[in-house]
DNA sequence: CAGTCGTCAAGAGCAGTGCTCTCGTTTGTT
DNA sequence: AACAAACGAGAGCACTGCTCTTGACGACTG
């Protein structure tokens, strides 16, 4: 009796998964504000209120395609940054920034769809706080290892106290790490994200022409500000 | 003969700015998304086909919205960096990110709207270009009075030569600073805008409370990198 | 085996959108 | 006074998200 329950939703799922598979090629060439269901429908061969019966709304599929984009970059960043032995610390940094980078200008709009403006009035928070996180976890991961390996140089100032209580929800991504070296692995993740951002929303037309250059340059510079040496 | 023609011209101008008017309220309570040419009209008393007359399309009074935009952010960030003292290079870079991340979070659709994901297939670039340099026009200055002051530790590292040409468009906003520092004021100008767009977007969410406390903490960081001494 | 109940695609329809075209009217210029 | 440009109004096209109803098929239960 489950095989035959399953034959019903094994079509479902199915079918959910092209609807998604269509409204990422659809966003990706349109871009979110011309994502458009009843154009899914068609490309199905269905018609449109049929979608409905698997996405309550427009909104509900973006949000699906946000979770998707999330799990897509962090996977994107594990992997590239696997590949990096786990002594080199720097190159581990390195290999994080030119996965977001590179996924960012694969996907520009894919990228703009979970770093950019929100476009519907708010996502859902809790079913994307789990696939939002991967990337700042590896992040986490990456900062613990060089504290630990006593390849962090320890910042000159030190963490604001009225800080504290902001501070502690990092203490998990970052076990060990102390909190001045926890402010500044979020402020170069600041400058990682912003430069992306920067260059995937065309901040750098007719400005920067070798932007891979320029971002390899300001990232070393990056990891210097987090301490990791040379 | 000027006078009458002004007449008209004068009414023109007028509807134009009423149009601007009403539509820079709708965006900052609808969002880029909701902004409507008929709902402009509608509450101007007009029919929608009469907005035509004073733009082509939406996209253009968007664009409009975005040379606004940009202005408005340039003048915050000129006003408030005037009111510190000239050798106060710290407080004038402080007083830089605190101008841009208030407004930021003062007008989320409008800074979402230049700063964010472009929302139309491309604004015009050649328009926009005198009124989006406003705010980086204070950084050059800034950095170029604090260099000359020899105010600036220079930086260990080189820049590298690759990117020679890339670096002689921003020489005319930083005379006399050389590359290596320009290319760290840039890493830091990606830091500043990248937290921003992170508080803004909604993405320290759930994850940083005191926003202000921990920007300050985190521009006071980026001084160091750019070399601005405490 | 027969009946029932839930799931599904389809279609019509509503309200809204950007944009175009045409038609009189108004306004400014020669 | 005559002409041309600018203007507001209205109708209309193609499109959108979304709702509601109808009829058919499939799966589970008596």
């Amino acid at each position: 009796m489950t095989a035959s329950r399953t034959a019903r939703e094994r079509v479902r799922a199915e079918l959910t998964k092209e609807i998604t598979d269509i409204a990422r090629r659809q966003l990706a060439t349109e871009g979110a504000g011309g994502l458009s269901l009843r154009a899914v429908a068609r490309e199905m061969g269905m018609v449109s209120s049929a979608i409905y019966r698997y996405f309550p709304s427009r909104d509900d599929l973006l949000t699906a395609l946000i979770i998707d984009g999330y799990n897509a970059l962090g996977e994107a960043v594990e992997r590239t940054e696997a590949e990096v032995p786990r002594a080199d610390h720097l190159g581990r940094w390195l290999a994080v920034c030119h996965a977001v980078r590179e996924w960012g200008v694969a996907h520009p709009h894919e990228y703009a769809l979970i770093y950019g403006s929100p476009v519907p009035g708010y996502q859902a928070p809790q079913d994307t706080v789990e696939a939002r996180i991967r990337d700042v976890a590896v992040l986490g991961r990456l900062m613990s290892d060089a504290w630990q390996a006593g390849a962090v140089r320890a910042p000159e100032e030190e963490a604001p106290r009225e800080l504290d209580p902001d501070v502690t929800g990092f203490h998990d991504l970052m076990p060990g790490v102390p909190d001045n070296v926890i402010w500044r692995a979020l402020t170069a993740w600041t400058t990682l994200y912003g430069w992306v951002s920067f260059e995937v929303f065309g901040q750098f037309d007719n400005t920067i022409e070798d932007r891979r250059g320029a971002f390899e340059h300001s990232m070393r510079v990056t990891a210097g500000t987090i301490g990791l040496a040379q």
